[in-house]
DNA sequence: GTCTATACGCCGATAGAC
DNA sequence: GTCTATCGGCGTATAGAC
């Protein structure tokens, strides 16, 4: 048996990553299986000895783009000034190119909309998640659970709007003054609640 | 000559709209010019006549999109009160579900971010309308220019970061929370300012 | 497990009749 | 201006060798 089960299991997570990465970077429909494999370093035909379509990848990808997240990496419960950091990641120049991890629920937000059940539950259980570990933090003062978590949800809106709309525009000054209001609009926020 | 130029004018305005609406609804990719042509109640080989490509359709679909908002619908100078109800029909369910004339910010922002600089330039222009137009009515009291730009451009993130995430999620509970909750942050908002 | 080769369909764009 | 017909290309998915 010349493969052994690790190596798939290896190959698997090659191919998860190069979909994360490419739909990430350029949008579900612009990316072709055989380009995905290629990123693999393997073949579009091996393709699915381990997933059944592009559709179910797509699922995966999302999962495996929201794990290499500076946001995930952060295990624990977070302080507010980590908050304030992951903030100032979040909003950074670097994040908008894509040179660091993105998060997936600002660079893919408006193409799940036309997925399937499916696909939406990942995206959902994502933004989830990242609500829920805000929550955490927020909640712990003068703040009722339910009013954390209605913030924490603002939080993240405004931070997946200003990304998404920030990179659907073409001029370079309008990006930067998007990233700054909304970076000192939230330290506000959170310095006042 | 059997065909008059207003007729020519009409077919075009038909296709325009015919795009708006199926771009908003389903996204660039997953429409195609024979879905157009067919909703405009043509042949696919007409749309040559009328547009060179499809990429220049889409920059004409965003300019006819938000010519049909509600928002766009108010013309001179908006009230506090206006803006309040134009945020109510921001996030309202009927928004989401596009029952009424959807904002193609909100509807199409990440399709946005992998097209061309002329695409974009259209979208940017209606952001920049969309905002501008609401500072004009933030910046009359205790608010400077400056201030109230910003002002307005968190406002137009956060709906559109509200209805973006809304329309990728499966449960419609979270989806009527993420509405209500950002309503009510941002009358507080302006409350306040 | 991964390869090469291919079936099959759809789409953008063009050509030419009326 | 709008029609029908068609070209050329690409994409998903499958078949079969190794």
């Amino acid at each position: 048996m010349p493969y052994s089960i690790e190596h798939k299991q290896q190959s698997r997570e090659r191919i998860r990553r190069a979909a994360a990465d490419l739909f990430c970077r350029h949008g579900f429909d612009q990316v072709s299986i055989t380009q995905v494999m290629k990123h693999a370093k393997m073949t579009h035909g091996a393709f699915y000895g381990h997933f059944s379509s592009k559709g179910e990848l797509y699922a995966e990808a999302i999962n495996s783009a929201a794990e290499q997240t500076l946001f995930a990496q952060n295990s624990g419960c977070l302080t507010r000034e980590k908050i304030i950091m992951l903030i100032e990641g979040y909003l950074s120049l670097t994040h908008l190119k894509q040179e660091v991890p993105p998060c997936p629920l600002a660079f893919l937000s408006t193409d799940i909309a036309h997925r399937d059940e499916h696909v939406k539950a990942s995206y959902e259980g994502v933004f989830n998640r990242m609500v829920s570990k805000l929550s955490q933090t927020l909640a712990n003062e003068h703040l009722s659970a339910e009013g954390a978590k209605s913030l924490a949800q603002q939080l993240v809106i405004t931070l997946v709007g200003t990304l998404s709309i920030a990179r659907s525009l073409t001029d370079h000054a309008t990006q930067l003054s998007l990233l700054n209001n909304t970076k000192s609009g939230l330290v506000n926020l959170l310095a006042i609640k």
